[in-house]
DNA sequence: CGACTCCTTGAACAGCGTCAACCGTGGTGG
DNA sequence: CCACCACGGTTGACGCTGTTCAAGGAGTCG
């Protein structure tokens, strides 16, 4: 695991930026354009692999993911890892860094990444102003909707429907992105980040997805995911995937 | 399971509020008392199993838990429970209920209980106001470190750490807002629930309560636990159950 | 006392893990 | 150009953790 994140400076244009429509970035900048405006911040890039923010350490940047995917994590003393989520381009990394709160966990770059990083603490003032608190602390709520889903996941799913809901949260998040490609969306995860985020092991999962091509509801091929038969997957994941 | 709670009235009275130094209320009536007092409110009193709040309803009250304990929990289509945590005398139920939004989960009293019900709009808008929306922010950031350390439970650890940690978790949180008695707390849980929490059947939530006596490290009668061995508990929790 | 809830224990079973071998792909360097 | 290696995925055999099914015990309440 490389340690640091290596950045270079490009130059900053929010004009170029993908993922822009979909981030706070917009939010605040449509809203409180001076405020945005005043915002210190810059453009780095990162490889698959690099540490963005670690855990137990009090973060003084947050970042928007600009493109590429990452992931938080937490290790337990002997090794074992948990996945909590994976980070797709338009999300905040972290939110929890806009309070000056250690890291309850550590965020990695999955694949190459960009990133826009903002003083935390000037990032947080901005978004706590009353007109945005409302979309913060929905966020957040929507983000512990989100944990308590993976609970039940964990809770009391098999292995084979915590796998297509997972596949179908991804999908529609990126789909509603505009991260889709046709049938097709990016899937840069490994099977051992599968696994670590599901609680199981790559060989199970490697046999769940047997499973799933045999059933002809999805192909995978060299880092791209393709639904095949939808109807079957919602069915195996008990169609009620949340938002 | 009771569908509905029956409501007494008895004299509403802070003063004696046995929770209230532990609670959004206090903070709400210290900094701005003008506001906590114009808030419409009433004390409810419910028995085990009542349901306080209900999935895919959006709630006009939220409450504030005076005594008694309450879960959070979901219903899978195929009637699987999963509980997604429990609430204890201080705890609002629920922080979602601010924002006019569908609940994503249901609540349900464990033992009888008293309750405190407020408008859920008034008292968000309260809140939401600058002086507490710290408070706000940071009580949501905690609730996802919480789930985040459910999430890495019931994905990693084994069923006698998930008991382990729940129990060490349980204990802090009822010792902290002084409901403990000497070296014994209250526990009202059946074994049903711990299973449906930690993702257990409730034939190996009791193999796993009689390893924990067979080892000394505690002792349970009657509603009431006592650690006797907190040394072998934390070895066993891995040491690291946040608070 | 009877009915109910909750807990306990045993035996058989299943889902998923562990261990191990093997394969395909892509990168690297001689 | 090819040998080599690292990495990720696949498959088989076997075993452990936790489930399922079943029976019975202890406490509680009407």
């Amino acid at each position: 695991m490389r340690e640091l994140l290596p950045l270079s400076r490009p130059p900053l244009n929010c004009g170029t930026c993908p993922i822009r429509a979909h981030t706070e970035c917009y939010l605040l900048q449509t809203r409180q354009p001076a405020t945005f405006a005043a915002l210190a911040r810059e453009t780095l890039t990162g490889t698959a692999g690099n540490v963005i923010l670690r855990e137990g350490e009090t973060p003084t940047k947050t970042f928007m993911l600009e493109d590429g995917w990452a992931f938080r994590f937490t290790l337990l003393p002997d090794g074992r890892r948990q996945i909590l989520g994976f980070l797709l381009p338009g999300d905040m990394i972290s939110l929890r860094s806009l309070l000056p709160l250690p890291m309850s966990f550590s965020v990695q770059a999955l694949t190459d990444a960009t990133l826009c990083s903002f003083d935390a603490a000037e990032f947080g003032a901005a978004l706590k102003t009353s007109e945005l608190c409302d979309h913060l602390i929905g966020k957040l709520m929507h983000h512990l909707t989100m944990a308590d889903a993976r609970i039940s996941d964990l809770g009391q799913r098999t292995a084979l429907e915590r796998v297509a809901r997972l596949i179908i949260d991804l999908e529609g998040r990126l789909r509603r992105r505009g991260l889709s490609h046709g049938d097709n969306v990016e899937f840069p995860l490994r099977q051992i980040h599968i696994g670590d985020a599901l609680g199981l092991t790559t060989v199970h999962v490697s046999r769940i997805f047997s499973t799933l091509r045999d059933l002809g509801i999805l192909t995978l091929r060299r880092q791209t995911i393709a639904v095949t038969d939808r109807e079957k997957l919602l069915k195996i994941a008990g169609r009620t995937v949340s938002i």
